[in-house]
DNA sequence: GTTGAGCGTT
């Protein structure tokens, strides 16, 4: 299973938007969007777990998304908790 | 009701 990165998302995208997007190359185990701890506003990009990332980063990376280019590509370990 | 490069919580 891998991890991806998805940033440069517009505001008003859900991690519903993203599994829709990302299951058409693969099955999407969790979507996640980031949202702002304190304030709790997007932060406007998130994670995806799914498989075939690799297909799905080749397909959706700089791509357009609501108006917005996609950002996609494997995601980095996160800090330490 | 705002903003725009970035790598997230238990």
């Amino acid at each position: 299973m891998k991890k991806l990165y998805v940033g440069n998302l517009p505001w008003k995208a859900t991690e519903e938007d993203l599994t829709n997007l990302f299951s058409e190359y693969g099955e999407v185990t969790s979507a996640r969007i980031i949202t702002d701890r304190e304030t709790g506003r997007s932060r406007g990009f998130g994670f995806v777990e799914m498989e075939n990332a690799e297909e799905a980063i080749n397909n959706l990376n700089e791509t357009d998304f609501m108006g917005r280019t996609l950002r996609v590509n494997e995601a980095r370990e996160r800090r330490n908790r």
